[in-house]
DNA sequence: ACTATGCCCTGGGTGC
DNA sequence: TGCACCCAGGGCATAG
């Protein structure tokens, strides 16, 4: 589940990869169409063929490759999607479903088995990405945009942190990590929240995904970075799916239930509503 | 306006 | 060993 810090991993292995470089040849393969949210899939190979990268951004868990004719390729890996950059001639990955071959001799593969990954080409990325906020690492991101952000909502304080309309960036590793970092069951209604517990969860979620990208994200299952190498900070969380082992806070046996139709992971003693 | 649910996908795990 | 079933969840569509 590539997330912010994950995004982010992938965007600064591939940024000196990728950028000054022009683009020889895109291909998507047969069965992953669906790739190509804004072009036929012949149309798209087509149309970025020829283009320079002049930029490689990231906003929430969207890459944004800037082209040299002003359009902008976004991308997003949704749960099971990397960019793996490797030679021309390394052979494919079982789920490649798309590779972008460069003018040097390397490409770039996007691995996805579950085909969810999209593709845009667009004028303006926000074209793209029309229900993304703040992201959750930038200024915007406030803890008086969170305060407001919570104010007004009665659901499920986990559910105000996955929405990209709130922190852009944030998925759920990192909600049910800033929860337990603030000492917040991730049910408790988000309007009932002091403003001191919200600048705690402020400060949490910032913690959470930058100690993350401090260990170059999360391998959970299917995340690699820009080089096909995996994440360290699996190994450092507190309680997402670490279901019947003890908080290492408290000592009680961390929980794991449903929310908001995810799997959620908390410590049933140290975090309250 | 808000909130809840289903959908897309496919491999891995579980239980019989 | 086989096989049916469930689960994982980001973002969008749809319904209430």
């Amino acid at each position: 589940m590539p997330e912010l810090p994950e995004v982010e991993t992938i965007r600064r292995d591939l940024a000196p990869l990728l950028v000054g470089r022009t683009v020889a040849r895109v291909r998507i393969h047969s069965g992953a169409e669906r790739l190509a949210q804004t072009h036929a899939p012949r149309a798209l190979e087509r149309t970025l063929a020829g283009r320079r990268v002049e930029a490689l951004d990231r906003h929430g868990k969207y890459l944004l490759a800037g082209l040299d004719d002003g359009q902008t390729w976004v991308l997003h890996l949704r749960m099971t999607g990397s960019l793996v950059h490797a030679g021309i001639d390394a052979p494919g990955h079982r789920f490649e479903r798309a590779r972008v071959d460069l003018d040097n001799g390397m490409s770039v593969r996007l691995n996805d088995m579950r085909k969810f990954a999209t593709w845009h080409l667009v004028g303006d990325p926000a074209e793209a990405m029309p229900r993304t906020g703040p992201d959750a690492l930038g200024e915007a991101f406030s803890v008086a945009w969170l305060r407001a952000s919570c104010a007004r909502r009665s659901v499920a304080i986990k559910a105000v942190l996955l929405d990209q309309q709130v922190a852009a960036g944030v998925g759920n590793i990192y909600a049910d990590e800033a929860c337990w970092i603030a000492r917040i069951d991730p049910r408790a209604p988000a309007n009932g929240l002091s403003s001191q517990r919200i600048q705690r969860l402020h400060a949490a979620v910032r913690e959470t995904l930058e100690e993350s990208l401090g260990n170059r994200g999360a391998s959970f299952s299917d995340y690699r970075d820009g080089l096909g190498g995996e994440g360290m900070h699996h190994i450092r969380v507190h309680v997402f799916r670490r279901d019947g082992q003890p908080c290492e806070r408290c000592g009680q046996e961390i929980i794991k239930i449903r929310l908001v139709g995810r799997g959620t992971h908390l410590c049933p003693r140290c975090q309250r509503t």
